[in-house]
DNA sequence: CTGAAAGCGCTTACAG
DNA sequence: CTGAAAGCGCTTACAG
């Protein structure tokens, strides 16, 4: 094991410009102002020396490290992976790192990380919750500073989220206008654990709401879950729904990587896209607009909600006793060729595989 | 700003149990047999004060964090979240966490990474270099361990590739076999930059190798570089190749992504896929499975390709004078729709859009 | 199996 | 504007 002491320290630099460890410091953080000449000779010193402050050091005495946590439920859903180069941007603008976190490949993984957060060097979290909004909030005390991304009902914890039900209901009053009348909910199901989850409550609340609006029944047929909100979780659905021999003529797919798991799975049972069967996502990734049929979205500015919950970590991890914060970034319903309608409609009993 | 002080240590806890710290340090680490009465003790100050360790003190005495950074070009690509999700999981399997930089953003990011990389408190770095494999390596002596990862053509850096050419020229192969004659290269291109970049060279290479053995002409009409690997630089490639008027029958592009960009291209241009047109990508994500036109490509296990990068990396870790290794995962072309011909031909000629 | 001392490399008061 | 001292919370020799 090559020993710590390998690299250059502080003391080697102020030996060799001829200063104080304190004078490098200065240089190092700003915090005093030093001379022209002496500052220019710290520097020289940094340089010939390949010097590079050791942030363990720094981090034990300041009680900082400049990392910030991200944890999601699962990084290869293509919301993840935009959401994870959002943050990195907007952290590396404010001169911190990222450390991901993923939450979904074991029950037991958002626990833990909730507890033993602390253990993991950072100095505040994003936390995009799956189950344990309430288990956080229990924890608040004992845990770096917190923000949670997505429509968490709690108002202890600050939180960056869009408004899911409304645009959800836009969704659906979308869909109706384009002639639909029986639309599948393809992430949330009342019965089950529908309302009880967070993002997917809020979006079964204003999928349920668009149809109460218009006088249509709320059918369990056409209402399922889907565990992993991926492709193949949605393609999976999808199926479900299908398998029942439901007939329906729309789908409100609760993000786009379930939407596009769901059209693969109705091409595959002889659907046509979108004169059979209109199909809505949400989060506006990027094949989204690039997939076979262009696929109608909730859009909204990833890159802004990545800001916002930066500007909310930072604050708090200046001062934990603000009170907690809610932030709501608008989003625009974003009309594609996948919502051309009128549609014809479809079932599963149409053509068995 | 809370003091550093405001959580327990092991001081804390050694009082409480009545032991040393050195006991307590003991208990944590395994380092020394405890007896179990005393352990029992220990375990329960600690949980009483719900005592964490501070990793950066630790981290500073045993000169390491546990933190291990994880380099990639661009984020959002649908390649890159499947490696970030699967080097998570391999880290976490090895009791270490990772810390995501993303290097396309601007060009100095990259060269920053590696001049910069030990601020960053990290044991070790996985690189999937765009392009400064050469001064990575000529850094090599000040640098935390490093594993390439992806086709650089040096011997003196640990790495994991594919055979990238051997693969080209398969795919290359089975578009023959399939009726093509006229295959597009989208991702390279002799001209330009086209042979010196790692990745980008070796399957341009094998581009032209497959042509060679067929005796078919490489026309740098049918050859694009894609700046960005993503599926907007794919459609962005596939216009280019449109508006040159150039005819084709297939295409062979350098990632899965670029591959949902140019088939987005292609229709919106009104070529029928695969009846024009034959598709084939590189990675094998999970949307180019669920792809409008499911489309064929080279595959590898992703998982596989992780762990071996945090073997590689770990090992290292351990022992710095290791000689430079490289592990090479094996890959299969899978045939899915997009490659179904024969392939009745298209030019941007054909249909001005 | 347990303890007392020293030190990892920084930064923060405290002096000048 | 610069310096000498102390200490952040651990772990590593060194004793017993």
């Amino acid at each position: 094991m090559t020993p710590p002491s390998s690299r250059p320290t502080m003391r080697d630099v102020a030996e060799r410009a001829r200063v104080s460890p304190k004078t490098v410091s200065n240089v190092l953080t700003g915090t005093a102002q030093v001379r022209e000449p002496t500052r220019l000779r710290v520097e020289q010193a940094m340089r010939e020396l390949d010097f590079v402050p050791n942030l363990s050091a720094r981090g034990l005495r300041n009680g900082r490290s400049g990392v910030i946590g991200l944890a999601q439920p699962d990084l290869r859903a293509a919301f993840s992976a935009s959401m994870t180069h959002a943050v990195v941007e907007a952290a590396h603008a404010r001169g911190l790192v990222v450390q991901v976190e993923e939450t979904a490949a074991e029950p037991a993984r958002e626990r833990d990380l909730v507890t033993r957060a602390r253990t993991h060097l950072i100095d505040g979290m994003i936390l995009n919750p799956v189950r344990l909004q309430d288990s956080v909030v229990e924890h608040l005390d004992h845990l770096p500073p917190i923000v949670l991304i997505g429509e968490v009902e709690q108002h202890r914890t600050d939180r960056v989220f869009i408004n899911s039900r409304s645009a959800a209901r836009d969704a659906v009053r979308h869909l109706l206008a384009r002639g639909a009348r029986r639309i599948v909910a393809l992430g949330g199901a009342e019965h089950g654990a529908g309302l009880d989850k967070a993002t997917q409550g809020q979006r079964l609340r204003g999928y349920l709401a668009g149809l109460a609006e218009a006088e249509l029944p709320a059918s369990p047929e056409l209402q399922v879950e889907v565990p992993e909100w991926t492709i193949a979780g949605g393609a999976a659905g999808m199926r479900e729904i299908l398998e029942r021999g439901a007939e329906f003529d729309a789908v409100l797919a609760f993000t786009d990587s379930i939407a596009l798991g769901a059209m693969h799975e109705l091409r595959s049972w002889g659907a046509r896209l979108p004169e059979d069967v209109l199909v809505c996502g949400f989060d506006d990734v990027e094949h989204a607009r690039f997939a076979g049929t262009p696929l109608t979205t909730i859009a909204f500015d990833h890159q802004a909600y990545a800001n916002a919950a930066l500007d909310l970590l930072t604050s708090r991890m200046r001062d934990r006793g603000l009170p907690p914060r809610a932030q709501e970034i608008p989003y625009e319903l974003l009309a594609r060729t996948s919502t051309q309608g009128p549609p014809a409609g479809f079932s599963g009993k149409n053509s068995p595989i």
